[in-house]
DNA sequence: CTGATAGTGAAGCATTCACTTAAGTATCAA
DNA sequence: TTGATACTTAAGTGAATGCTTCACTATCAG
């Protein structure tokens, strides 16, 4: 079962992880190199790499190397993204619910409602 | 490596899938039972049971059997958890965007002085 | 040059994930 | 009661995930 992964897979897949959403909060407050996102946590070097991989590849960050200096910053689109999914998706349910009022007062089981 | 899993890794691991993004979609719609919920997904019944299990353990959706009918509905709660999270981290990228901004407009060491 | 710094790449390993099939258990309708 | 409906539970499988370690390549400072 090969999928494509769609953008959104991508960007909620890595906000799953703790370490990874750890890295998105420090670049919301500004850029840092690999070693600087690495610091406050407990593991390797290149598990950290790797979590930067995961967010690379969902668009979350992007980053470029001058020197031997990785440098990497947050990309707030595909932040964006997620939270319009969520906000449309709450607005849905508000949007009924505001509605069941009206459905309440009714009291009509759906379509079985004119058979005389 | 034994983790306490945070509400936030159980939001966006549950909405990091498609079919269960597709069924939170379906539930902002309004309530539905596991076969209906069941029923736009080429996938076995088990699947889809496994898959809302993912989804009440995160908190984003509960559900209540009466007779032999589960009724699943959306918590719109979680939804807002994960929505907020995004929504701090992009306020902080932007805050920090704008003094970035203030900071170019006076800085003339990094960039080209127009053409007369 | 030499050595330290900053990162890269590959392999390996335990665990989790997204399914499957198969065999249940209640519940309702006739 | 009989049979269909609506799940439920358990076991198994292959792929993906989150690490590790070790070996490696650039880059910069003195």
């Amino acid at each position: 079962m090969l999928h494509y992964q769609e953008p959104l897979d991508l960007a909620f897949q890595a906000l799953a992880d703790p370490t990874r959403r750890g890295m998105v909060d420090r670049l919301s407050e500004g850029p840092a190199s690999v070693s600087e996102l690495a610091r406050p946590f407990d593991m390797s070097l290149s598990a950290v790499v790797q979590h930067l991989a995961v967010l690379e590849a969902s668009g979350l960050v992007r980053s470029e190397k001058v020197g031997r200096v990785r440098t990497c910053r947050i990309e707030p689109q595909a932040l964006t993204l997620a939270e319009r999914w969520l906000g449309e998706r709450r607005a849905s349910w508000e949007r009924r619910f505001d509605r069941l009022g009206d459905f309440l007062a009714e009291d009509s089981t759906t379509s079985q409602r004119k058979k005389p």
